[in-house]
DNA sequence: TAAAACCGACTGACATGTCGGTTTTATAGA
DNA sequence: TCTATAAAACCGACATGTCAGTCGGTTTTA
């Protein structure tokens, strides 16, 4: 074992991975926990011995991904110094992330919403989360006088909404092009959207 | 029975009906058909009789809510004469729509995508469908020459995203407000975001 | 009187989570 | 270093429950 994980979390880890590859093939429902062992090379009980259920292992996933959402979006936000550019710098941020995490996306944005009923107070924890951070970013803009006063609350959402809607669509696509393709006409919808 | 419907119509209109019940209640896959049935006052046999599958009971549900969205929304675009006030009243009336339809909207953006993977292909037809519309829209405002040129396939899209969020968020929450009072913020963002 | 519509018990398939038992690993004492 | 032993990790057959779809038979309608 290297310098961070033991044994435990390695393994952690490796479900994680098998999981991740499962769900995003078969989707939450058809995936039987017994795929997830097997393509982790573990077995079904040594699956229940780090995770108390199914669901709980989705669960893990999506917070994986939202951590690296936005933890990726905070660091490259913090690294730009001037306002205008942290947003985009945040866009691009995000659609690199997806591009390069393709299942981990389909997960996120496709997945989750119709695992279940249990899962959408997490979802909407995760929107919230998301539609925060853009609207404490927007909220600074009008405070130093970038953009004029405006609705930020809808704003924020609107602004995450188009963003999950060209993300899902390059998702949803068989053959998809390159996500990042769309950072310009976007970045340049979004800035004049609030009066940039 | 009425002008319309013969008995079969008006029996399949009631599975559908009670489908919708039972669906947006707990959701596609923990929905049994025996539910349907009951819902429905008939039985397991007489939906059979109707719907070769569950599946087919669901899709014929979205296909419902599409229509229904699709032809009003065009309806109150066509009676408007000026092309901006086509853009508000589309808007308003899918909110107007979605409001007055909370169950229906709730199958239509939340169950639909994660109900499994076989409905990904009718939800990215159902998104392109709409986003075709809105691109008509906005190829139309270039052409007459009411926006400057833009790349109005990413801006569809972004517009069908933004709306669908806002209205996601609306589903999603357990104490939700007014929804058509997102419409003015929104409309301004729509508008400036394509440089209106 | 035939066809359409309807009924509901039954089947087959499948998946979650459990549990008794086995193997591996960590620790401590001689 | 070697061994004893306890705890952690792991295994997979099975108990349990669920449900989509079927089918022989019944009722309603034309």
């Amino acid at each position: 074992m290297g310098v961070t994980g033991s044994k435990a979390e390695h393994r952690i880890s490796k479900i994680l991975d098998a999981a991740l590859e499962v769900f995003s093939h078969k989707g939450y429902r058809d995936s039987a926990v017994d795929d997830i062992a097997t393509t982790s090379q573990t077995s079904k009980g040594g699956v229940y011995f780090h995770f108390p259920s199914k669901q709980a292992i989705f669960l893990a996933l999506l917070d994986r991904m939202a951590d690296l959402l936005l933890s990726r979006a905070s660091k490259s936000m913090a690294a730009e110094p001037d306002w205008p550019k942290k947003g985009d710098a945040a866009l691009a941020t995000m659609l690199h992330t997806f591009a390069d995490h393709r299942n981990l996306t389909r997960l996120f944005l496709v997945e989750a919403l119709g695992a279940g009923r249990e899962f959408n107070q997490k979802i909407l924890e995760m929107h919230i989360t998301f539609t925060a951070l853009i609207k404490d970013y927007l909220d600074t803009g009008v405070v130093d006088g970038y953009i004029a006063p405006l609705e930020t609350r809808i704003a924020s959402i609107a602004w995450f909404g188009a963003v999950n809607e060209v993300v899902t669509r390059w998702v949803l696509d068989e053959e998809p092009g390159n996500l990042e393709d769309a950072y310009n006409p976007l970045r340049e919808l979004l800035r004049r959207g609030i009066g940039l």
